[in-house]
DNA sequence: TTCGAACCGATAGTCAACTATTAGATCGTA
DNA sequence: TACGATCTAATAGTTGACTATCGGTTCGAA
């Protein structure tokens, strides 16, 4: 799925379907049939096939598109920040937060953590810095690595997917489990 | 599904599905048919989607029962020992691992985190009193509640199965979370 | 021991995911 | 612009989850 060596057509049916496949992934329970999201892009179902071999491939294509419009900005954010607790609380917040809204078609992406996990995975770096920088402050612990955090934002997904409670309460699950993440005063 | 008020010959049906159904969900990567699972009980297709209206609520069926056996017995140890930190960390850890172990089933159980709360529930008044008791003794924060405690569990059951890391890496990642769950002392 | 309710297997059918094929349209390079 | 590689729609078929029905069997209470 490289766009630079695809040809013109191809990429606009590909557009067309991954928008069509939003739409109705996310309306509803998440069960939308695949030949609606074909009919809908104005497709045939065996380019939509051709393209995305199976629901979760789809599903991970549209997942990818919503990460890189909300998620990344922060990421970028917390990147160029020095390292303090309350800024990974927030972009921990964030991640948790979109998981939650896109819940109907997260139920089609089958494997959320590992799908997150690999969208982190290229900005391993700059959670680096952000790191050492953390911990020269002293507010983050001093065995916490850069890829730590990929794997910590993936579980806070797959976890805050489980939680009943409303917002208030989600944040505060957060606040507890990440206070973890703290230098060990005692 | 109330075994008391059921026949004899329909417990006994529900009984041999259920075991083939840990059979046939475990082999492999859990993609066993509702087929094949009705003929290795020895009972027609019909008689399983009797007492089991959907692949979901066969699976949690078995879930429930591995529940039974691999982890209620840890809690019942946690509901009677002294609200040590170090007892909530090993009820997790058994929580994580056998989830992840179980990976192939639970993959066709739709709802981990709600199924896991679910059968917890029961155990909240023991958890009321553990709590208490580690607050006492300043092992725990004085803001968590026994109601936390399955919230807690289901949510770090969930972030369990997305964890690539072996065995001593999941253990440091349940370590660094759950570290959140002490008396901030700064 | 009887008899109705509960349970059973068999079967036929629907629906959606997914595979495979093919003839024809379109892109982009030479 | 010509032409081959790429892309396309249409279509037919397979598989498995799930529903509905029905005549026959078995349980267990009276």
């Amino acid at each position: 799925m490289d766009v630079r060596t695809m040809r013109a057509d191809a990429v606009a049916s590909v557009t067309r379907i991954l928008d069509a496949a939003r739409r109705v992934f996310q309306s509803g329970d998440g069960t939308g049939t695949l030949d609606k999201v074909a009919q809908e892009a104005g497709v045939g179902i065996a380019t939509l096939y051709r393209h995305f071999p199976n629901r979760q491939s789809l599903a991970a294509g549209v997942y990818q598109r919503l990460f890189d419009q909300e998620i990344e900005p922060y990421l970028l954010q917390v990147e160029a920040g020095d390292g303090s607790h309350a800024e990974l609380l927030a972009l921990a917040e964030r991640v948790v937060t979109v998981s939650r809204r896109e819940r109907a078609l997260i139920a089609s992406l089958g494997d959320l953590g590992g799908t997150t996990a690999e969208l982190l995975r290229p900005h391993i770096a700059g959670f680096e810095a952000f790191v050492a920088r953390g911990q020269a402050a002293g507010t983050l612990r001093p065995e916490l690595t850069g890829a730590d955090v990929p794997q910590l934002l993936a579980m806070l997904a797959a976890a805050g997917l489980v939680l009943d409670a409303d917002e208030a309460g989600r944040r505060r699950y957060l606040h507890l489990l990440l206070d973890g993440l703290r230098p060990q005063l005692g």
